[in-house]
Formats: C-alpha cells, sequence, structure tokens
DNA sequence: TAGGTTTGTTTCAAAGTTGAACCAAGATCC
DNA sequence: GGATCTTGGTTCAACTTTGAAACAAACCTA
C-alpha cells in the first residue's frame, strides 16, 4: 500500500500540536517545580489524591487515570513519600494491593499550589482560546483519549471513513 | 484576587487534554522505539533535517524549532552520532558554533520509518477526528505555540478579555 | 585593544522514565 | 489441595531529561 501522506493542513496542523504540547507541558513543569518542587506530573498525583473521598486510591486505579505506567508512579510515590507528602498502605481487601494516601502535609500542599497552578493553566492554554475552542478542544481530545485507552487505535474499518486523504507530500516528525 | 477556577467545560477539555496526549506521545514513542529504536525526539531531529536543503542545521535553529532545550539536544546528537546517523561539523560563520549534519544512514533510517511513522500518526490522531476538527486543532495550538514562544504568556490586559470565567470548583491536576 | 558582556554549545550531577524481570497474592481448573 | 494462570506492585539497569555551571568565541565600548 502506497503511503499516505499528510496533507498540508494536516502537517500544519501536528506541527502546531507538537510545539505547542511540548510548550505548554514546560510551562507546567517549570511553574510547579518553582511553586512546588516538583514536577506536573508529581502534582497532578497529589492533586487526584484530594479529590478522593478519602483522599487514598490504589496505585493501579492512580495509574490508569493518570495514563501512566504502574512503574512511573512507583517512583513518583516513592519520592513523595520520601517528602511527606503522601503515605502508602496495605490495601485491606487485597492484600497484593498499595494504596497512596495523602497526608495532611500534602493537602497543604495542593491547597496552597493550587490557585497558582490554575492561573499558569490560564495563562498557557485557556487564555488563548476563545470560548467555542475550549468546546473544541474538549471534544476532539476528549474522543482521541477514549480512542487509545481501549488498546485499538483506530476506529471501524479504516477504509470505510470518507475523509481519509491520500496526498503527497513526505515527512511528518 | 479570588482564584479564578476552572469552569466545568474548561475542567473537561483540560482533565481531556492531559489524558489524551500522554497516550499520544506514548503510542508514538512506543511504535519509534520499536521501528527505529529511538524514542520519537530523536526520530523529530533526524526528519528535521532531512527537510533541510542541505541536511544539515545548527543545533540552536534544530532546537528552537523543536521547542527543545539546547542541552536537550546536545545529549540526543550525542547518541545519534554515536549511531551513525548525524555529524556534527563546525560551523564555517562561527566558530562558536556547531552543525548537526544527516549522514547517509541517517537518511536511510529516515527513509525507512518515515511511511510507519505517518500511518501510526494517523491510527493515533488524525483517524479520531474529522476534517473540520483538524482545522479546529491547527487554529488552536497555532495560537497556542505562537502565545507561548515570544516569551510573553497572556494576551492583551487580561482583565479586558470578556469570555473569561469566574466560577467555582477547585482543582485541576 | 583590553576589559566586559552576550551568545553558542557542552558538561556534569541529580532526578525522572522505561521496560523487562521478579515476587507475591488472588483466581482457576482439575 | 496443588499446579497454573493472572493481577498488583516493586526492582533494577539502561537511558533520558533537567538546570546550573563552565567554556570559548564574538561582540561591544571606551
Amino acid at each position: 500500500m502506497t503511503t499516505r501522506w499528510l496533507a498540508p493542513e494536516e502537517q500544519r496542523a501536528w506541527r502546531a500540536y507538537l510545539a505547542a504540547t511540548l510548550l505548554v507541558e514546560d510551562a507546567l513543569d517549570r511553574h510547579l517545580q518553582q511553586e512546588a518542587g516538583m514536577p506536573h506530573l508529581y502534582y497532578s498525583i497529589l492533586s487526584r489524591l484530594s479529590e478522593e473521598p478519602e483522599r487514598r486510591l490504589r496505585m493501579t486505579d492512580l495509574a490508569e487515570r493518570l495514563k501512566i505506567t504502574r512503574s512511573r508512579l512507583t517512583y513518583a510515590v516513592t519520592r513523595l513519600e520520601k517528602d511527606g507528602l503522601v503515605l502508602r498502605e496495605g490495601c485491606p481487601s487485597d492484600r497484593r494491593g498499595s494504596m497512596a494516601a495523602l497526608t495532611d502535609a500534602g493537602m497543604t500542599v495542593v491547597e496552597r499550589t493550587a490557585p497558582g497552578h490554575v492561573e499558569n493553566v490560564r495563562a498557557t492554554l485557556f487564555d488563548h482560546l476563545a470560548p467555542e475552542q475550549v468546546r473544541q478542544l474538549e471534544e476532539i481530545f476528549t474522543g482521541v483519549a477514549r480512542a487509545l485507552q481501549s488498546g485499538a487505535e483506530a476506529p471501524g474499518a479504516p477504509e470505510d471513513v470518507p475523509w481519509r486523504r491520500r496526498s503527497p507530500k513526505p515527512s511528518c516528525s
């Protein structure tokens, strides 16, 4: 099958996507490193835990929600535990399991950091979006995320999708 | 100033954005690791070089286009050089500078890898987007990228933007 | 042209990520 | 009950990223 290179508008979208997502993650990481002394992912862990009714979650559940590997989470939680922001507890119902629980110190960090972080998320992303674009963004990425989670990576029979392009132009980063 | 938490639709968009971008990068990295034995960024370096008229670019220019730090690029190019895919050359006009040049072996890798990569970019992202959404994606991220490059992080006087929200609901990862 | 600053790049150590291997503890099947 | 398979988590070594510090060449500026 001859390669279906990206159409010019797809190429432009792809390049913009790559550039913007890198810049956004960078901005977030820099800011949270400043404010809370940890990378964005680590703050996300605390933030997610803080939303749970009991402020605790099983490792696997947490990893699943954050879309990261268990191994990556293990490493991160180990550090957060050293910092006293999170505590590991055995899971009562399943003795294999292990829970990550937000400590009071961890909660304090979240409370102290959240306002500045939201502000930064706005300054980095939302301030550059019209309300309509916020909706579009949600729609687009909700679909993409859903599609990529379940394992399958393409919808229906690819051949049936009518709006596919078969254009020239190589390369795409 | 009381914190302007994210409105529910912003929150949803943000969560979807975080999940999707992580999943996409993961898919790309996994695929290129398989096919070319290198992470996505490294392939991007080769791909960018392959587009240049002389197949070479100054380190700083390359870093700028890829939106990565010079230090990160140095490390990556060092490895690619070890693999024989890239060659460093002094810059004639500026003796401080250094050029990264794609070798023939590097070009071969790009040519061999590109088709599968494009296919993967489609399977990962574009296959889940309607043509209209491709346009929206480009528009959104072109704007965000432009805004974040230049240093300034918010447009005009923030107070003047009429579509800002001042809603309840804390947290945002 | 001798300072002093800026710019282009690399270096280094600390921190984070990856993926495969490992070690239980459940769950199944006979 | 005891093989066997699966699941939840951790470990380890190899690799990558980060950010500050170090260098060296280029660019002022008096």
